[in-house]
DNA sequence: AAACATCGCAACCGCGTAAGG
DNA sequence: TCCTTACGCGGTTGCGATGTT
């Protein structure tokens, strides 16, 4: 209730710990582990409060820690989950392996919270701040629905994946039949930080509307792309379902089908060939490329739009350079794809109504939903997102 | 080369809440 | 049931590093 007065006593350091203190913290807690944070600092001989050893421990010392520059897919990941969670650091920090909250949280505040508020996406709310643009041809009341509509499955979403988790939790002591564990055994799926021992999570049992909404339109690439596992694959995630079927998990516990994302890793290198140390270059280069050019593609493909100012004055979806490499083409992979093949004249969506630019904002939509969507259901059965 | 500005990160502060007496 | 303590979390700050003029 009330706050700590532990960091109230007169006569503890502050401030930068120096080698020695490290050295001590760091030695006594291999050796007795940390216990209580309260009694530990005159266990161990420091001069400190347990509050500045529990930072200086689980943001700096502990040994499974990553340092060092974040990846494209640990990018696109806290913005996913930035979208969804918000500020809550500590969720999003246990589906990103070896980073700290604080870490996470620094490098919001100084990398992706400008460049999204850059290219006019707002960090907050992850919608283009100059909305207002898109009324040409009467769109922005479009836009706003939609909007309404994203913010509605937003909420829904939350709700649908509280009941995912609680299933989860509620199947976890049943999971130990072997055939149970199938679906998410063979997924590397988010690490569950400081418990590596936690078992394989069960899929969840049932994600009825979401089951809907997944396999609507991925039944439309589907359809349009015959076949969709090469064109969602993305250098982040590898959704795996089964080869011809919509991956629809079309039964509950233990036939599962659902599509998962799997993270593939956040060390240096990618699978994939994604080069880490270039995210500046490239979104810098990508500013250059197209958000001076055009304003508004930028800004719409990060909100899973594939509208370009160009293509909402002609319907015809300019050039794209997000198909050669980048964060937003990672983020977007899926919205691109299909884009481009819409753009072709071909309105063979899925939707039905070829109508072109308002059924793609929907699409993409989706898209971006599905994509926090798919991390939700990949997040471990005690992950605190919700 | 020096002064100034900006950036990035480690650490601190303070609040909310769970746990225990 | 209330109070106290301890912990975890998110927001903020301070300072060294780096870049720019």
């Amino acid at each position: 209730m009330g706050r700590s007065p532990c960091c109230d006593k007169v006569g503890l350091k502050k401030g930068p710990w120096t080698p020695e203190e490290d050295q001590k913290l760091l030695a006594y807690i291999e050796e007795h582990g940390h216990g209580s944070w309260r009694a530990l600092p005159a266990k161990a001989g420091l001069q400190r409060c347990g509050k500045s050893c529990r930072l200086r421990w689980t943001n700096y010392l502990r040994p499974d820690i990553k340092r060092g520059k974040f990846s494209l897919q640990e990018e696109q990941t806290i913005i996913q989950l930035h979208a969804l969670l918000g500020n809550r650091w500590s969720a999003i920090a246990t589906h990103l392996p070896k980073r700290t909250d604080n870490e996470i949280k620094n490098y919001w505040n100084t990398h992706l919270k400008k460049r999204l508020a850059k290219m006019g996406i707002d960090p907050v709310t992850h919608k283009p701040k100059n909305d207002a643009l898109l009324s040409i041809d009467g769109q922005s009341k479009n836009a706003a629905n939609l909007s309404h509509m994203a913010q509605w499955e937003s909420a829904r979403l939350e709700a649908e994946a509280r009941l995912v988790r609680e299933s989860k939790i509620r199947s976890h002591s049943l999971q130990h039949h072997p055939s149970n564990n199938s679906g998410f055994a063979s997924s590397t799926s988010a690490p569950i930080m400081n418990k590596p021992e936690a078992p394989i999570p069960l899929p969840p049992r049932s994600l009825d509307v979401l089951k809907a909404w997944n396999g609507g339109w991925l039944r439309s690439i589907d359809q349009s792309n015959g076949g969709i596992g090469g064109d969602l694959e993305s250098p982040t995630s590898t959704l795996t379902f089964s080869e011809n079927a919509p991956p629809i998990m079309t039964s509950a516990l233990g036939e599962n089908t659902m599509p998962m994302i799997e993270f593939v890793g956040t060390s240096g290198t990618s699978e994939a060939g994604i080069v880490k140390d270039k995210d500046d270059r490239d979104w810098k280069s990508y500013e250059y490329k197209e958000e001076i050019q055009n304003p508004l593609s930028y800004t719409s493909n990060l909100n899973h739009m594939t509208w370009t100012a160009e293509s909402l004055r002609t319907g015809v979806h300019v050039g794209n350079v997000m198909a050669e490499e980048g964060f937003t083409n990672l983020l977007l992979n899926n919205s691109y794809d299909r884009s481009f093949s819409d753009c072709g004249g071909d309105s063979d969506n899925g939707g039905g109504d070829g109508s072109g630019s308002g059924s793609d904002y929907y699409e993409d939509n989706k898209n971006y939903w599905n994509s926090i969507l798919n991390l939700v259901n990949s997040s471990p059965p005690d992950s605190p997102m919700f």
